[in-house]
DNA sequence: CAAAATAACTAAGTTACTTCA
DNA sequence: TGTGAAGTAACTTAGTTATTT
């Protein structure tokens, strides 16, 4: 819709009721044939505008005689400086994100990093466990053996001790592969091992990297992440900021 | 009092023009 | 000197709100 009096003052400057828009935008830029306004009219524009993003219209009047304007003018310049304001807005909030976007990348990436070397780490140490284990089950053997062999000419040394009673040694060493075999493999050794007494606490960060692992280790583009970290992140938001995560 | 008409405003997008590298 | 990009005043359109009829 058309507003009133402004408009029609700025329109009809022109004498020619028949003059193509085209024709009337041109001869009409400003009413005092001026394309741009003065430096001081600007400054006073701004001024205002720092005040406030919106004219009264009593205010838009009153500037408007101040600066030789049409009201209309300044409500004109009023609603292209908002335009001009809220772009430069939103640019610096792309910024911003665009910045905040790259640093938690980055931070990824490192974490995903970590996550390898502790990983193959992990492999490693159980690999030393595996191998300590079964040199001692052969020592243990070994011995048996010769205990088995020389039985008649000693006393046993000590008759809790079950490697000192060949009959039962079998039994025992079913015990000790039940109560040993694969312990490290067990995941629930391993919590208990590095989170002891905070088993619960291991299960969910267990829940939480898990689901990540795939994303991390396939060859995917790991910005796949976010439907993980989706429910990561809305998880764990009730309790304390994500963000801290990083602090 | 409800509903239609009108005026005044807004955001978003466009046009015509100037300026400058 | 010509040209394209950027900036800007003025405009159009469609929607909202307040006031009047």
């Amino acid at each position: 819709m058309i507003e009133g009096g402004e408009y029609s003052q700025a329109m009809m400057s022109s004498s020619d009721p028949f003059m193509s828009m085209k024709k009337m935008k041109k001869n009409n830029h400003n009413n005092n044939n001026q394309r741009r306004f003065s430096e001081e009219q600007i400054k006073s524009l701004e001024m205002m505008f720092e005040s406030e993003t919106r004219l009264e219209p009593r205010k838009k009047v009153q500037l408007a005689r101040e600066l030789g304007l049409q009201p209309r003018q300044v409500a004109i310049w009023f609603q292209n400086k908002r335009a001009r304001w809220k772009s430069k807005q939103l640019e610096t909030e792309y910024n911003i994100l665009r910045q905040n976007y790259n640093n938690l990348a980055s931070q990824f990436e490192s974490l995903k990093k970590e996550k390898l070397a502790l990983v193959s780490e992990l492999q490693r140490l159980n690999e030393d466990m595996k191998k300590s284990e079964e040199e001692e089950q052969r020592e243990c053997c070994g011995d048996q053996a010769v205990v088995a062999l020389s039985s008649t000419d000693h006393e046993s040394e000590n008759e809790e001790n079950p490697r000192s009673e060949p009959e039962d040694i079998k039994p025992e060493i079913e015990m000790y592969e039940k109560d040993h075999q694969g312990a490290l493999c067990d995941e629930n050794n391993i919590k208990r091992e590095y989170f002891g007494g905070f088993e619960e606490e291991a299960d969910q960060l267990m829940n939480i990297v898990e689901p990540a692992d795939s994303c991390l280790t396939s060859s995917d583009d790991w910005r796949g992440f976010k439907s993980d970290t989706t429910n990561l992140l809305d998880q764990s938001s009730s309790n304390y900021p994500w963000w801290d995560f990083w602090s």
